[in-house]
RNA sequence: CGGGGCGUAGCGCAGCCUGGUAGCGCGUUCGGUUCGGGACCGAAAGGUCGUAGGUUCAAAUCCUAUCGCCCCGACCA
């Protein structure tokens, strides 16, 4: 009862957030600090996520590789500013076989130097490009503090990496996979995103240029859900990627990565969970439809439980991803309850009164108690759950959409500004110098998030220092 | 590393201020009644009070040290 309740989600956030993420089974504490065990439900919903990146991978050309987890101190060291970036957080093996190393060994915080030596090695004519790879992967980063799925010291991932004969072209790649990123929040997370470009100081280490896509939790902060970057050619000059072009000239490549991470599945229970637990969307959820049998007797057990199977099969065939929940010494309500906190978004209530009419109980996560309680015919079931798989999937978007926009602020002085990103984000002129940004994250520990491509386009003046700016970048405070 | 908080039964907590030999809820086990929104009644099992020292006739409680965890900052996807 009381023990699987929640703290508000307006109470206490980061509360609301830690219990919901265990209770929900979705991932545990590991031994070592600041490591995550991801549960058998969560790695479920981690499932749905690579397989709808990977199809579109596949539609841009690109294929899977696989690469050492154990890379070189001195590769690392190579690229000036990636080492300067990443040194803090790496972990560094130094014994192996019982034996001190030679050179000691890092595990991997990303990938560009390994990729690197790869690249340097299969790159030899201008006919070897582009290589596209993409690998799925685990990285390592020592951080100070970590939290479940946003920032923990060992993540799951995918990271591209990919080498171009132009800057041109390795620049249309990155667009392209942020533009792929997007489609994926959108349309199969149901999560609205800015899609834009970081400031010099949020860049990647080692990167030209930076993108990224941001997204607002419910609490009104952001968070980096996917980045892609053109590194233009600062790998290929560390690493020696070259290739002799069609004149027959020596030319180094134009490269870039891109990665999105299990903190995505973090950013769809901020963005779309409330009180009883996690809202999944339909396209991302382990289960879609959930069938609940209701009965008291034997006989009323064995006819709903037939029917329910009839149905199950029916929604399998029309592929949808269904449980039928026949647990027992549980009653309805507690299974009710049970599944609504692991965000099924669809439930189907079948009892002996459905059985007698031909008809079950629909009930849609995302609207609450009876308001989202309808009833169906069991002839033809899967039409109307498919439709309304659908019309959740677009409520969720909507609602989180209407959410952010809520709490965005247009903001013209500094005060404006100062209570804007107390609840969420702040649009504001800024004038590009580095100082005024920083002295902003001090005063008020909201940063730039990105600048976004879509500029309402009117010159201004810098929030802080009143000099000329040319766009309106989104400040707010990030986890 | 700085600031705050917490370590007591499988889980969540009370008790500590004002020392007197440990309690509540959930869960578990058994029996019965239940089952269309987190069931109820009865019975039972289950704890080196984070660890180590000290004060005291007596310590979960007071003092010291130490370890671990959580939150806030510095770092960061």
């Amino acid at each position: 009862m009381s023990e699987l309740k929640l703290p508000s989600r307006s109470e206490d956030f980061s509360e609301w957030y830690n219990q919901l993420v265990l209770k929900a089974e979705l991932a545990d504490y590991a031994p070592v600090r600041g490591c995550m065990i991801v549960r058998p439900y969560g790695w479920a919903i981690w499932e749905n996520i690579q397989q709808a990146l990977d199809r579109r991978f596949k539609a841009t050309g690109h294929v899977h590789a696989a690469f050492p987890l154990l890379i070189p101190q001195s590769f690392i060291e190579r690229e000036k500013a990636h080492v300067e970036g990443f040194a803090p957080e790496l972990a560094v093996v130094t014994i192996g076989g019982g034996k001190k190393l030679e050179e000691p060994l890092v595990i991997r915080p990303t990938s560009e130097t390994i990729i690197g030596h790869a690249y340097a090695r299969w790159i030899q004519s201008y006919r070897d490009l582009p290589v596209l790879i993409n690998q799925w992967n685990s990285v390592v980063r020592w951080e100070l503090r970590t939290k479940m799925f946003l920032r923990t010291l060992e993540f799951f991932w995918q990271e591209g990496h990919t080498a171009h004969a132009t800057y041109e072209e390795a620049e249309a790649e990155t667009r392209q996979m942020l533009d792929v990123y997007t489609d994926f929040a959108v349309n199969e997370a149901a999560v609205p995103v800015i899609p834009g470009r970081k400031t010099e100081s949020e860049r990647f280490a080692g990167a030209d240029q930076t993108y990224s896509i941001e997204a607002m939790m419910g609490d009104g902060r952001a968070l980096q859900a996917g980045t892609s970057h053109n590194l233009g050619q600062n790998f290929a000059k560390s690493f020696d990627i070259r290739y002799l072009d069609k004149e027959g000239k020596l030319q180094h490549c134009w490269t870039t990565s891109w990665g999105l991470s299990t903190r995505f599945i973090g950013a769809i229970i901020m963005v779309h969970g409330d009180d009883q637990g996690l809202i999944l969307p339909p396209r991302l959820a382990p289960f879609q439809v959930v069938v609940v049998p209701i009965f008291k007797t034997d006989e009323e057990k064995r006819v709903v439980l037939e029917t329910a199977r009839k149905l199950r099969a029916e929604l399998v065939e029309a592929g949808i991803r269904v449980k039928l929940d026949e647990r027992e010494g549980m009653t309805p309500g507690f299974k009710f309850n049970d599944w609504e906190m692991r965000g099924v978004p669809l439930r189907i209530e079948i009892g002996p009164k459905d059985v007698a009419k031909g008809s079950v109980v629909l009930a849609r996560r995302d609207k609450p108690g009876r308001e989202g309680k309808t009833f169906a015919e069991q002839a033809g079931l899967s039409r109307g759950v498919t439709d309304m798989l659908v019309d959740i999937q677009q409520s969720l978007y909507d609602r989180a959409l209407a959410f952010r926009e809520a709490h965005t602020q247009e903001v013209a002085d500094y005060n404006e500004f100062k209570t804007a990103i107390e609840s969420g984000f702040a649009s504001a002129h800024w004038c590009g110098s580095s100082a005024c940004e920083a002295q902003i994250k001090e005063q008020t520990r909201a940063t730039i998030r990105c600048i976004p491509f879509a500029q309402a386009g009117e010159p201004g003046r810098c929030i802080l220092c009143g000099g000329p700016s040319q766009e309106k970048v989104i400040f707010a405070r990030a986890y």
